[in-house]
DNA sequence: GTAATGCTTCCATCTACTGGAAGGTCAAGC
DNA sequence: GCTTGACCTTCCAGTAGATGGAAGCATTAC
């Protein structure tokens, strides 16, 4: 298979696919011509790449998830321990982003949001921001 | 005021308000040494940058933010549809993140941890995910 | 024969900083 | 006057994870 084929195959942009090669996630044949020849193997690989960065594990996560994929010998406990790590740094970045979304939601609210200069959105970012804290 | 002052007093460490001078968010004076003078009014958009920053707004939001926040005619609507449409975008951050994170706890649920090859996790990864959408 | 794809490499760009090296400046203490 | 240490400067490189584009072969369709 080409590039174009284990593009379309895997849902990844051959440019994303040169890329991982780049960094070593996959490693391809060569033909004659230079073209990169991708086995079956190659394109489990990608797929499986798709769907972990997805699920928003980071390239080195995914490094050590294909390890442990290729390794007869592994102990779940080690997959396991990847993904429970990415869980917790997803809960950390909810955490964050959900108050983000309450102080926003508030701000907005309470901008009327017309021609006039008065802003309360303003207001908080310029340092007065004694609503922050209440509901 | 110099650097160290205004990181002090703004909570921006110096490396970052040198960054925002290169960027053009603020424009402290020069002493004849060299160094940088900042005034209060730099002081007050710096304050004004970590705050909008720390709400997750992008640098190019901070500088139409910055500019309406100087401007005395502006219209409330302008700064109410940068932050309407940046609390659009953390939504559906939020949304995105939750699915990975209901996929993700379901699977680390799933898997022993033990000692033991056989993980969903892996499983899931490479292509079988018949569990995904299931509660 | 030629036009349209498809493939290659290489270099640049994005976001928002952060780290570090090499070196100038200033205030305190002796 | 000299040293020490804290502060300041610029410049270059690197982070994550791609993505865009240019210049140039290869293959296929007609």
């Amino acid at each position: 298979m080409n590039i174009g084929d284990v593009s379309r195959l895997s849902g990844l942009p051959a440019k994303t696919i040169r890329y991982y090669e780049e960094i070593g996630l996959v490693a391809p044949l060569r033909d004659d011509n230079g073209y990169r020849r991708f086995r079956e193997s190659d394109l489990h690989r990608l797929a499986f790449l798709n769907r972990a960065r997805s699920l928003g594990f980071t390239i080195e996560d995914c490094r050590g998830l294909l390890a442990l994929y290729q390794d007869d010998h592994r102990a779940s406990a080690d997959v396991k321990r990847i993904a429970y790590e990415h869980l917790a740094r997803i809960d950390e970045k909810l955490v964050e982003l959900q108050a983000m979304r309450q102080t926003l939601a508030h701000l907005v609210n309470c901008c009327a949001g017309d021609n006039r200069p008065d802003c309360p959105i303003l207001d908080d970012l310029a340092g007065a921001h004694p609503e922050q804290t209440k509901p």
